[in-house]
DNA sequence: CGAAACCGTTGAAAATGTCAACGATTAGGG
DNA sequence: CCCTAATCGTTGACATTTTCAACGGTTTCG
């Protein structure tokens, strides 16, 4: 149904034995590292179907922010370079996702906004993404899950 | 003293504050995505003097575990290409820290072991890897890195 | 024995990341 | 009020990373 890389697929699975224990398997830079490229692959795997990648569905989400942003606040956000960010925006604009718009504070700037159609999209982006996720978290409890996020959170906030 | 980008300084440093709260933000898989990339940034500022990066770093340690691993081994482990192994370990024999050596067992097979100077740069690798965690934890409790660390690795476990 | 699978390697193509420069616009100091 | 410096989006070039197909040598297994 949702067409996921095998080799994805087998990651996510079944955890190649031999090194588990391995040092270098215990040191959460390394898992950190492992388990966001993993997340991005499978989601990627997930969004497949949509024609949008994890890149695509963040500037999509962004944009449906109540404020949304310019593509230098873009470009800050996502840790893209700004001439990442006029291709990304390019794309989504041509799929008719996202528009872009005049700042009235600032004629340098350009801010990005949904389309309906981007909008419509972004729904099901979500249930796919929501799905990706309960998969790769799968084998942890759903306390242990929010757990998870409120670390991650807590990282990301200073 | 260290020498990490400035740019990834700022990130780990003082987060935008401006879509902390979008929904995106608070998406386990966006977290995952988002510190997996920082942190391999981050580390490999921190490996710079020791002309390595987190791959590199990945195999080495690999490498010296009580089982050396194959090339076909690192490749399923790190999530690789053969091709990238092949490239990877080049450059860690052309710096004289690994060896690759015959596999009794199978001779299509070649098991990628440290030299000596291998194992002694290791160690100092280590260090910069523990010193890189620290920075990207530091807003942390023990407790909750240690919390951390238990999720990710039960989330690697199956 | 023979076909199929697997290992490491090579080389090419695609995707991603990085960087310098530009016109248009804004901000800030004298 | 100017004039310089900084910023924004954009373009184009370049480096790095990823992905893929093909190959010789080897092993597996019917």
């Amino acid at each position: 149904m949702v067409a996921v890389d095998q080799a994805v697929e087998d990651l996510v699975q079944h955890q190649n034995e031999r090194f588990v224990d391995a040092r270098l398997a215990q040191e959460s830079m390394f898992l950190m590292n492992r388990f966001g490229s993993l997340a991005s692959a499978l989601t990627n795997g997930y969004l497949r179907d949509l024609d949008l990648k994890v890149r695509h569905y963040s500037v999509l989400s962004l944009a449906s922010e109540e404020q949304p942003p310019t593509q230098r606040e873009l470009s800050d956000f996502l840790v893209l370079d700004p001439s990442q960010v006029v291709a990304l925006v390019d794309h989504l604009e041509g799929a008719d996702l996202v528009r872009r718009e005049p700042d009235p504070r600032d004629r340098r700037s350009k801010i990005i906004v949904p389309t309906d159609r981007g909008r419509e999209v972004l729904l099901q982006a979500e249930a796919q993404v929501g799905a990706a996720s309960d998969r790769l978290l799968s084998n942890l409890t759903e306390a242990e899950q929010a757990e998870l996020q409120g670390l991650l959170r807590k990282l990301a906030s200073r």
